[in-house]
DNA sequence: TTTATTTCTAACAATGGTTGCAGATTGGGT
DNA sequence: ACCCAATCTGCAACCATTGTTAGAAATAAA
């Protein structure tokens, strides 16, 4: 994801406008590894700004996913997780007992090859890797 | 999964009742590659048996998934799929566009290596290949 | 700066998927 | 056939997310 700055920039650059609230969904995201829910990206920007909807949260999210400025994930979690990452191809680690999500850095370049039916248009893969973290497996 | 017959059996002796609500979700998993949602097994069983609840539908697929017979899987489609190969270990393959789902048999041997954090434990890993199926290229 | 245009926000309602609950029903051992 | 724990149904509640819309706010124009 762009620097608030630069998002900032580009909004302004589309037609869109600049409002405190996106700013602070931007600052909120800028430089997060925590890969976090609507829900908590919304705590965040409460703790600034305490009128801010959840549906304001929702929507700014849902702009940046479609400019390809985060990207949406689906863990298995319940709720989708956000990842404004999305200069660095990368994987996930998932525990399945806290919901932590994590970057993994690793290559995984199947051969698709047979198994993929003819016409099939490939857009992507994703891996999620699951597990028990450390401090979760520590507190039994 | 087991066959309809080997679940009544386990069923049977874990104390559980055979129902004939019970063995017609048998019925409509044995078998089924289509990875159907709760929804779509519940239409499967009314037709045959009309009064059945969606209610216990979504219960005894939460006891096969416990038992570990099926596997539930969440591949961003909006509700969750329900899996019966258990047996053979597999990927899966997801047109974005009809949310079609289809076994991929690749080999996915990540090197986790140095990028998994120390302590955690590893408990598997699902490959989720997007794009769009031919029938859906087709149409535009 | 004042006004006009356009977009955004907040509040609330609605949705789709899933689970909790209470009372009626039933499987299966006796 | 009887009994009782297990199960089923129907419905309400729940959660994450989206639809609606009137009024507020940001930008453009004057
Ligand atoms: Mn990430
Ligand atoms: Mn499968
Ligand atoms: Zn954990
Ligand atoms: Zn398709």
């Amino acid at each position: 994801m762009k620097t608030p700055a630069a998002l900032t920039e580009q909004f302004r650059s589309q037609g869109l406008k600049i409002t405190p609230q996106r700013v602070a969904v931007f600052d909120a995201l800028h430089d997060n590894p925590t890969h976090p829910t609507a829900e908590s990206v919304h705590s965040a920007v409460v703790a600034r700004m305490p009128t801010v909807s959840l549906r304001t949260v929702y929507q700014t999210l849902n702009d940046l996913a479609e400019m390809g400025e985060i990207s949406r994930l689906e863990v298995g979690t319940g709720s989708a997780r956000f990842d404004p990452n999305v200069e660095e191809p990368h994987h996930h680690l998932v525990c399945e007992s806290c919901g932590m999500v994590r970057d993994l850095h690793v290559e995984v370049a199947p051969d698709l090859g047979d198994d993929v039916p003819d016409g099939f248009e490939v857009a992507g893969a994703e891996l999620v890797v699951r597990g028990r973290c450390r401090s979760c497996a520590d507190k039994d």
